[in-house]
DNA sequence: TCCATTTCCTTAACATGTTAATTGTTGCGA
DNA sequence: TCGCAACAATTAACATGTTAAGGAAATGGA
């Protein structure tokens, strides 16, 4: 991962936060649990990084009115921006991966690694 | 990783300490930059977690006479009770790996990983 | 001999992973 | 309606990864 928290140093932000903002920019508002899943997160570690994201407005959060234990989170236009201007980076470093190894050995990887944590995925 | 940790709960110890316990049990006394680096640790992280392991009398530490800038790290007989106690177990996990994919693709997956990172090894 | 530079470690500061304890909210049965 | 279990988030407490700044010792050259 080391070239993507290189490629994040300029942005400000880190690999967790990448990794939460680029599930809210594809998925759009959810709620934490749901966030946190995506994301491959623990509650307390999306509580700090939500509340850091909020600091720096690249998120907003909103209380469920019906169940107001619930928190909605959801990307801002800032936050949008700068998924989009990284994503393309992200995917040449990806690709960079599949040329190391070539395209049958990185799907190799892939499975390899899935079925010794079928959680893991992304 | 997780088993590996929760195997090191009952112990008191977490999973760096136990490399850098391994690495002194398996090496000897030696600095703590050759220390460092076969535990694949940085500095800071070793720094903190040497002088942790020196409070619980796993290791001591000692400075180059001729170089007093330096520092030997050698593991206490407390803390190689600690690893021989363990190391069938971990060996145990490490078989349950291979049973999970076989010996053949267990063989894959550490190539394919080393060719993604050649300092990773371990 | 003296100082700038280099080395080896240590500290600091910040973000995260983890487990456990705590604080609000809900919902339900007595 | 009251009281308590269940649930959603937070907060706390530790250990670590990381980058940057500091401090002490050693070294080379003027």
């Amino acid at each position: 991962m080391a070239p993507i928290r290189e490629m994040l140093s300029e942005t400000g932000i880190t690999e967790q936060q990448w990794r939460v903002l680029r599930v809210l920019a594809e998925f759009g508002r959810m709620d934490t649990k749901t966030l946190a899943d995506r994301s491959s997160l623990l509650f307390p570690s999306l509580t700090r990084i939500a509340a850091t994201l909020r600091d720096k407005g690249l998120v907003t959060q909103t209380r469920d009115d019906k169940d107001r234990r619930r928190q909605f989170v959801e990307i801002t236009a800032v936050g949008q921006r700068i998924i989009d201007e990284h994503t393309p980076q992200a995917a040449s470093i990806v690709a960079s991966f599949k040329k190391t190894l070539g395209e049958q050995d990185y799907e190799t990887l892939l499975d390899l690694l899935t079925r010794l944590d079928p959680g893991a995925k992304d």
